[in-house]
RNA sequence: GGAGAGGUGGCAGAGUGGCCGAAUGCGCGGGUUUGCUAAACCCGUGAGUCCGUAAGGGCUCCGCAGGUUCGAAUCCUGUCCUCUCCGCCA
């Protein structure tokens, strides 16, 4: 969330910033409840103070009735401030609300638009569009799955339903592979390997900009109980520094977390795609950096060099997106998605996504960092980036190593992880 | 899952209704002394927030949330977490 000061003194950038992306927020509202809310804190530090003078002059009354007199001034001043306190109550839990539903500010260059059609393309990878002969039609990665009998999405929908599937034979070891591959590769980049819980306290989800109950969430919660699964490492990763403040010497802090995540695709339905593409769960090797302010731009390029360097390594051809205002979602300052090229649906799918936050999640999270010697703490910024979402990274490592002679070869980068170099037909 | 014990500042650890934002020790910062280092000694040392140009002052915080009271680290309720023992289990 914004600094509630920052909303105060900044009422039209904020504003904008919200039309610019597509979100509605009731920011007038907000100013004028926060003003009240002032006067109202002010207020009750005002008859707080009057009520602890009161005691601790108590103690030195000289006869009983004089105590009683003080004792009954005590009880009218505690009346008096739960009156007040109760009224606080109610304005925090509006603020709170309209609070929660503005977005992050947005980097300045970020491109302005509504949604994904704004989306610019400013890059692409080292790794050429596959080159089939005249009437060669590529088969998309349902139909490999089928004929190579990696992926069942008929027993995935009878055990669990629609958008659930198994992997089979050496789907599983290019799974495996892929963990390994992208694991491997991020402590090369100085990350600390982890994996993480799959499920997240509802606060945790919510730290991290989700929202864990509700008509459109994409958050399976657990029944009885404040726990959700986790749609990203993102949000258990993030809940890491909950309300800690931790030494600068610590920071920039770069993570790499493998956890499931599971996705109720809510509203998307419509639009559902074919096979691994858009599924209810996956695995994901994910990247989550807490940073001082002053390093989370480049350190947001270092994400974004490490997504590109696996891609380039899986020789997979992929464009890179600098994500539009209305496209960002609520916590990102400015985000940078990797498009894959995917020959099954001829065009390009996103496969990794990485944005800084700043200091938008550090702030409902409460982490703090403290710099050695001098007063006070500040929140830190968190960013993250996909390392490997498995699905997606699977579909295209199978559609575009597909050869006309009818083997998958796999990329030489996953090699050294999978005993076989190709892959033959079953059917 | 059952029984017990406990959660206090960077750490250890006092504190069972007002003199406690919190003793003491360690650590840390500064200083004195000393060829250097060390030791010894002295001073200082939590965070958030509000008012104020500042000096300074107010408010809040002793796991978390409520409650009792003029007044709560201290009493009560709930909750989370940690430890010990038992049960179960990969």
């Amino acid at each position: 969330m914004l600094d509630r000061k920052f909303i105060l003194e900044n009422v039209d950038a904020v504003k904008e910033n919200c039309e610019n992306r597509n979100v509605v927020a009731d920011v007038d509202r907000f100013v004028e409840l926060e003003t009240i809310r002032r006067e109202k804190q002010r207020e009750i530090e005002g008859l707080n103070q009057e009520s602890n003078l009161v005691a601790k002059s108590i103690g030195k009354c000289a006869t009983p009735d004089e105590r009683e007199a003080k004792k009954e001034e005590g009880r009218l001043i505690r009346e008096k401030i739960a009156e007040v306190q109760a009224e606080l109550n109610t304005l925090e839990a509006e603020l709170d609300a309209i609070q929660l539903s503005i977005p992050n500010m947005a980097h300045p260059e970020a491109p302005v638009g509504k949604d994904d059609a704004s989306n610019r393309v400013v890059g692409y990878g080292k790794t050429p569009l596959p080159q089939w002969s005249e009437g060669f039609e590529p088969l998309d990665h349902v139909e490999l799955a089928e004929i190579y009998d990696l992926i069942d999405f008929e027993a995935g929908a009878r055990v669990a339903g629609a958008g659930f599937y198994f992997l089979k034979n050496e789907a599983v070891l290019l799974e495996l592979a892929l963990k390994q591959f992208a694991i491997r590769k991020l402590m090369q980049h100085g990350f600390t390997p982890t994996t993480t819980p799959d499920l997240a306290k509802n606060d945790v989800l919510q730290g991290a900009g989700f929202i864990p109950r509700g008509n459109e969430t994409q958050i399976y919660s657990i029944e009885n109980t404040d726990l959700s699964l986790v749609a990203t490492a993102e949000i258990t990763l993030g809940g890491l520094l909950t309300n800690q403040t931790i030494d600068s010497t610590e920071l920039p802090m770069k993570l790499c977390g493998v956890s499931h995540c599971f996705r109720t695709e809510a509203g998307a339905a419509g639009r559902a795609s074919r096979g691994l593409y858009r599924v209810h769960q996956f695995t994901k090797v994910e990247m989550f950096v807490f940073c001082e302010p002053n390093q989370s731009e480049a350190m947001h390029q270092e994400l974004l060099a490490i997504e590109r360097e696996i891609f380039d390594d899986l020789e997979i051809p992929y464009r890179i997106v600098d994500t539009a205002t209305g496209d960002l979602g609520g916590p990102a300052y400015r985000k940078y998605d990797l498009e894959a090229w995917m020959p099954g649906r001829g065009g390009y799918g996103e496969v990794t996504s990485t944005s800084n936050c700043t200091d938008y999640q550090a702030r409902r999270l409460n982490a703090r960092y403290k710099i050695k010697g001098e007063k006070g703490t500040n929140y830190v910024h968190t960013l993250n980036g996909t390392a490997v979402a498995i699905s997606r990274a699977l579909l295209a490592v199978l559609e575009l190593g597909q050869q006309e002679d009818g083997m998958i070869v796999i990329p030489r980068a996953l090699r050294p992880y999978v005993p076989f170099v190709t892959i033959q037909a079953r059917k």
